[in-house]
DNA sequence: GTCCATGTTCTTTA
DNA sequence: CTAAAGAACATGGA
């Protein structure tokens, strides 16, 4: 569920509420959230005070004062909230790290998110692609040269850019006019420079209404975003487009939903393709 | 019962 | 090697 501004968001509302505060004790209710499976959380966190929490791609990493350093992925369904001292624990719950006055709920009812504990390990992201609210467009237009997938799928890969999903994948696309099928290496370098800007103005909206809620999200304070009403496109189907009043349409790419308005994100080589074959059929025939 | 879901990773297939 | 497609993970809502 929570892609950048999702993840910012809670990260933004985490900090001014446990930086600086000590953790008293761990209850960790299932150890399958945990990797390393055999990492003595508890241990580690016991005693220790909270540094900094920061954000990487779509992780939340919580730094304590021994150097040590852990993050949370959110997954799909996964919350982490600030709650009062001895709040009850909904289904799901499952890891609760006390404070002196408060303590931090991890729920994931889907359980795709988890601890990944760091230690003081520097690495664990080389893995990872740049962020894409400071990445210029000339790196952009470097990485996507790199590959003749579907522009759509490969903003998806976290290798290439870290943080979008497929709401603001979807969004910053229309935003660009780019139809989701382009070739990723066959972009001008003007549609590229499009492409920046609209995922970071649409990133910059999305944080500005805290996140889209489509249903699990919330916020470290349990507030949920409203980003989800100003969607162009993101589950939108069928509905009048916000420029040209067309229909949007919705195609499945790399197993997941793909948003787009055909009038106003045309594919113009496809669209010649298509001419080109109907026009040969004509002679033949 | 069915299908779908904001994510990631692995396997199979071409 | 590249890539697309499918499945897997687990749960709940429509």
């Amino acid at each position: 569920m929570p892609e950048l501004p999702e993840v910012q968001t809670v990260v933004d509302t985490l900090a001014s509420r446990i930086v600086g505060c000590t953790i008293q004790s761990v209850d960790l209710a299932r150890t399958d959230i945990l990797t390393p499976q055999d990492c003595d959380l508890c241990a580690h966190l016991t005693g220790r005070r909270v540094e900094s929490v920061t954000r990487r791609a779509k992780r939340i990493v919580i730094t304590l004062d021994d150097g040590n350093r852990f993050y949370v992925h959110l997954g799909m369904s996964g919350r982490l909230t600030v709650e009062l001292s001895d709040a009850p624990r909904p289904k799901h719950t499952h890891c609760v790290i006390r404070f002196e006055s408060s303590e931090l709920h991890f729920a994931d009812p889907r359980r795709f998110g988890g601890i990944w504990w760091l230690g003081k390990d520097a690495s664990n992201e080389e893995e990872l692609g740049p962020e894409p609210l400071t990445l210029g467009a000339r790196a952009l237009a470097a990485r996507l040269s790199r590959t003749t997938r579907a522009i759509k799928n490969v903003l998806l890969d976290q290798t290439v850019i870290a943080g979008l999903g497929n709401i603001y994948a979807d969004e910053a696309l229309f935003e660009s006019r780019i139809h989701p099928l382009r070739r990723a290496d066959r972009l001008t370098n003007d549609e590229v420079t499009q492409l920046n800007r609209a995922i970071k103005r649409v990133l910059r909206r999305a944080l500005k209404h805290k996140g889209s809620t489509l249903r699990d999200y919330r916020d470290a304070n349990g507030e949920s975003g409203t980003f989800q009403k100003l969607h162009r496109v993101y589950d939108r189907e069928g509905q009048p487009c916000w420029r040209c009043k067309g229909p949007i349409k919705r195609i499945v790419l790399g197993g997941r939903s793909t948003h787009f308005c055909p009038r106003c994100q045309p594919h113009i080589a496809r669209r010649m393709r298509r001419a080109k074959s109907k026009l040969i059929h004509q002679l033949c025939w």
